[in-house]
DNA sequence: AAAACTTTCAACCGCGTTCAC
DNA sequence: GGTGAACGCGGTTGAAAGTTT
């Protein structure tokens, strides 16, 4: 990246970034060795200081970066998990783009990562959908469609393996609405196509995943906990009565998802619904939403 | 096959905060 | 308490890889 230096704000500038001898764009192998070896033998310490010493013509503040987001040994990469998904979700609805915090409660993830997962997934799908990804819309699309689905997803494909998915399970249980079958939808296609294709990544298990864990650890109901930010009235907790028979066909769509104001939108034939509310009326939206859930629980 | 377009993510920047003197 | 250096965070960029036309 191309650097002028003319635009650099001289109170703020350190002293390292003085030196015009700085090395700046991608790290290489050689690089990587010397500042993985020099950690290996002395520690972090401080790193403007470690980058001369470990004889790396980078900042401090680079070979920090190169560190904390690639080099260090429990950086887990690879696909973000369905579960992480969720927990991306459900604390970015409480903190907003405090990635660093959100990081914490995702072990081996970088804020870096979960910021640009951000970005490249869910401000995409927000784009899609015509809304902005901090609108009214976006938020309760979120918390009304796209988190009990990635839960039920969760539930689904965790469901053979009870160890590792009995603390999700349990949440599922304490927040979903009724899940039955809903008839008659325009969406059953696209939805169809894409309910067997959840994936999970595998290394991801109970033992080198904390996010479970997180859930308890602090208290996170998935559903409740948004409800006690949020001003609207939910009306999903205490529905509850996960009916694991009836849950195969759509997987995990409600047949009854409620409204922020509390209405109904579908019955079981799926024809219901309030009227003058900000979700209907407009058909493109829908037909977005769905083609939007396909890519968003797909890779 | 190649150009055009899109997506991903590593790396950078600026700024506020913390630390050390 | 003041000051400068270093750190850490969130926003942004752009090269490379992937996909579409």
């Amino acid at each position: 990246m191309d650097v002028n230096r003319e635009n650099y704000d001289s109170s703020s500038i350190n002293r390292e970034e003085e030196d015009f001898d700085i090395k700046r764009g991608p790290w290489t192998i050689d690089e990587d060795l010397l500042l993985v070896n020099y950690i290996a033998t002395h520690g972090e310490g401080r790193w403007s200081s470690l980058a001369r010493s470990a004889g790396l013509k980078r900042t401090g503040k680079s070979c920090r970066l190169r560190w904390l987001n690639y080099l260090r040994p429990d950086v887990r990469r690879g696909n973000i998990t369905l579960e992480e998904q969720l927990t991306i979700l459900q604390l970015h609805s409480q903190w907003g783009n405090r990635w660093s915090k959100i990081a914490q409660h995702l072990p081996g993830r970088t804020d870096n990562e979960i910021k640009n997962y951000w970005r490249t997934r869910v401000q995409k799908h927000a784009k899609q959908l015509g809304c902005e990804v901090n609108s009214k819309l976006f938020r309760d699309t979120m918390k009304y469609l796209w988190m009990p689905r990635l839960m039920e997803r969760i539930r689904s494909t965790t469901s053979c393996n009870t160890s590792t998915s009995t603390t999700i399970t349990n949440h599922v249980n304490d927040n979903l609405v009724n899940i039955t079958p809903r008839q008659g939808s325009h969406v059953s296609s696209s939805r169809s196509t894409n309910s067997s294709s959840a994936q999970v990544d595998p290394s991801y298990t109970s033992e080198n995943s904390s996010t479970a864990v997180s859930f308890d650890e602090h208290q996170l109901s998935p559903v409740s906990d948004m409800q006690e930010e949020s001003a609207v009235p939910l009306q999903l907790e205490n529905n509850v009565n996960i009916n694991t028979e009836t849950s195969t066909a759509y997987v995990g769509y409600p047949d009854c998802l409620t409204s922020p104001t509390g209405y109904s939108y579908f019955n079981q034939n799926g024809l219901e619904f309030e009227q003058n509310n900000m979700w209907l009326g407009n058909e493109d939206f829908w037909e977005n939403l769905w083609n939007v859930e396909n890519m968003l629980f797909s890779k």
